[in-house]
Formats: structure tokens, C-alpha cells, sequence
DNA sequence: TGTATATAATTAAACAATGAATTAATTTAT
DNA sequence: ATAAATTAATTCATTGTTTAATTATATACA
């Protein structure tokens, strides 16, 4: 019941936002009364916190897995963060809502908290990877890295039949274009906002 | 008075969403009682369609303007774009968030009146255009128009010190990247979910 | 010009509805 | 029979909404 309470929880959340949701429609959707909410988390404060800590973390820890563990091929990175970004997307469909709302979004109720719990940039982390491999000489020089995450996420968007090798890479099964799209724009927008912030201080 | 409100509503609607926006808070921030709101405007949802006929609906005419009269010189059709969301950002820095929140955002409460009322899909605009343009022979071939409007996105983003050419196009005076990217983001997320939509039906 | 009067703008107060949070009682499982 | 899980009922704060009363603003008239 735990669980299905944190679904219902989760899904409303990102759905109309975390303000908006009231307990009494997470405890509808789970079939219960709103005192089970009570029961397993104490009030609302604590129910966001047990969302971050035991759903949005993990799956953020999931893609830094797998950047880590893509070397420093540039190739086999940016099919391993398209592959990585559609699958967690795919099985956790909260997620891209959820993070524009609550996290990218001025005002967003989670972004402090995902903040301060150094969760790492993940288009910072790609940026830097591509510098690294471009050190390395396995990037072509005069490809600015950061054009490469740029085209990463044009790609992602955009279904460019005329660049075969682009669609390749980006030939993430049967996840929807637009699936993708929202995730990417998320996590985009979560990596530049603190890129900006850092370059100001 | 009446402006006073819709300022302070667009603000906070923008800034925490519609739903976790009482009119009790609108009507604080704007220094009155909330049964100013009701004087003006009768209830929240005719508050919120306010909003959209006298704030929104007009900055995306506003926009759609640009692009209309902008020709189809590629370049100057960027630079008016690039320029033409900087200046709109910049005089209505509501926007972004509010668009990213209430009308991109899966659940949005803006979502389904602003595509109703056939608000024309910018991104799309300019696609079209940059192929017209190319048809024209003023775009050099092989460069597939979509690619551009990505690279427009991407070089809103990333401070491009590599490409001055590009940097030229996107040097929007003081305006600061992170409200580029910001309305960009979001005008982008509007485009891309229409077209994929579209493309689905 | 000054004053009365009407209209607009604004406030104060209150109502019903909904929300979060709690407690005690009741069911279910172990 | 003991603990865990769940509900029913209650309390208090907040929200949307409305009404009546009050103040300001404009308009008309002497």
C-alpha cells in the first residue's frame, strides 16, 4: 500500500504539480483514506521527501551510472545517454513532467532539494566528456563539444532522415519521439540553468 | 487596479502554477482584498482567461509578427528570431516559466485553451521558412533546414565562443542566456509536441 | 465655484467547501 | 492475542466566493 501510495502520489504530482495535488486525491487514486497517507509519512512534507529520496534519486543515480560507465568513446556515450535517457523514461513516464514543474522551473518545490543533494548536472557531465575525448584526440577537432550535446538533443527532436548516421545513433527502439523530447528538454534545462548560475558567481 | 491584479496573477501563476495560486495571495501581492478579484473578474477561471486573451495570447502574436515580416533571408530570419524572443523575454519574463509550467507541461491548465485557439507553433514557423528559403537557393544545400532551427536552439544556449559567426547572430544585447534558454526551452517544447502530434494523427 | 448625487472602487465580514492533520475506533493479518 | 493496517470521525486552517457596507471619484446642477 506504501508503494501504490507513492505512485498515486508521484503521478499527481507531476501531473498538475506538487502545490495543486491535495492528499485526499492521492489517497482516491490509491483507493484508501487519507489517514493512511498520515500513517505511512506524517504529513505532506515528509511524503515529497520519501518521493525524492526513494524514486527521483535513484533514477537520477541510474543515468549517472551510465555516463560513468560509457568511457570515453564519444560515440558509445552519446548512444549510451540516448538509450539510458529512453529507457528511464520510458519506465518511469513521471519523470520529464515531474522535472519540469517541480525542478527546472523557477519556484519548482524540489529544486532546492535536488540541488543541495549535488546531484551532478548530466549534460555537464556530457559536456565535459566530450572535452575529455576531444583531448584525446578521438573528436575531430574544430567540433565544439558543446555542439555535440546541442545536436544530441536536435537530434532527439527532430527525425532527420537526411543525416543516416545521426538516426542510427538515435534509433532508441520504440520509445516516442516526443516521450523523448520532454525528457531531454528537462534535463537540458537542468544542466544550463546551473551552468549559468556557476558562470555568474 | 485591474492591471495591478492581472500583474500580480500572471507573476505568481507563472511562478508556483495556477493551482497552488490562491486568489487570496494574488490579491496580497497586489496590496487589495481578494474581493477585488471578484469585482474584476468574477471568478478564477474567468481570472485565467483574462490572462490569456490580455497577457498571452498577445506576446505570441507579437512574436508571430516578427517571423512574418522577416522575409526569407535565413540569416535575418534568425537574427529577427533570436532578437525577437530576447526582447519578448526580456519585457515579459513571466512568460517562460508560465509556458513551461502551464501550457508544455503534460497537464498544463493553459495546455488545451492556447492549441484551441490555433496559436501557430513558432518552431514549426520557422522551419517552413528555412526551407522555403533553401527551395530559394539562399541556404546552401545539404544543411537540412530542421538542423538549423536546432542549432538556433543549441547556440541559445551554450555561449559559443568558437563559432563567432553564430555568436554574432545570437549576441541579443544585455539579455542573459538563462532567459534565453528559458523561453527558448519552452517555445521549443510547444513546437515539438504539436508536430509530433500532428505527425501521429 | 460649491454642493449634491450618482457611479465606481474598495473594504470588511462572513459562508460554504476543501485541505491538512490528528485521534480513536475498527478491521485484518500474524 | 497481539500487532499492523485501515477506516470513520473530528479539528483547525485555508480557499473560493459572495454580500453588505464604506470610501473615493466623477458628474450634474445651482
Amino acid at each position: 500500500m506504501r508503494a501504490r501510495l507513492l505512485d498515486a502520489a508521484i503521478e499527481q504530482f507531476a501531473h498538475v504539480g506538487i502545490g495543486a495535488t491535495s492528499l485526499r486525491s492521492i489517497a482516491g487514486a490509491a483507493g484508501v483514506t487519507p489517514a493512511m497517507l498520515h500513517y505511512y509519512f506524517g504529513d505532506k512534507a515528509r511524503l515529497t521527501q520519501a518521493l525524492i529520496d526513494e524514486r527521483l534519486l535513484p533514477v537520477l543515480a541510474t543515468l549517472r551510472g551510465w555516463l560513468e560507465s560509457a568511457g570515453d568513446d564519444p560515440l558509445a556515450l552519446v548512444e549510451g545517454f540516448a538509450r539510458g535517457v529512453g529507457e528511464v523514461v520510458a519506465s518511469h513516464p513521471w519523470l520529464p513532467p515531474l522535472w519540469v514543474r517541480e525542478v527546472l522551473s523557477e519556484g519548482g518545490a524540489l529544486r532546492d532539494v535536488v540541488f543541495q543533494q549535488s546531484v551532478p548536472s548530466l549534460p555537464q557531465m556530457l559536456a565535459q566528456r566530450f572535452a575529455k575525448a576531444q583531448a584525446n584526440g578521438r573528436l575531430q577537432a574544430g567540433l565544439d563539444p558543446r555542439l555535440l550535446v546541442v545536436s544530441l538533443i536536435g537530434l532527439t527532436l527532430f527525425p532527420v532522415a537526411s543525416a543516416p548516421v545521426w538516426k542510427r545513433l538515435f534509433a532508441v527502439d520504440d520509445i516516442p519521439a516526443d516521450v523523448m523530447l520532454k525528457h531531454t528538454l528537462a534535463l537540458l534545462g537542468h544542466g544550463m540553468v546551473r551552468a549559468e548560475a556557476e558562470e555568474a558567481s
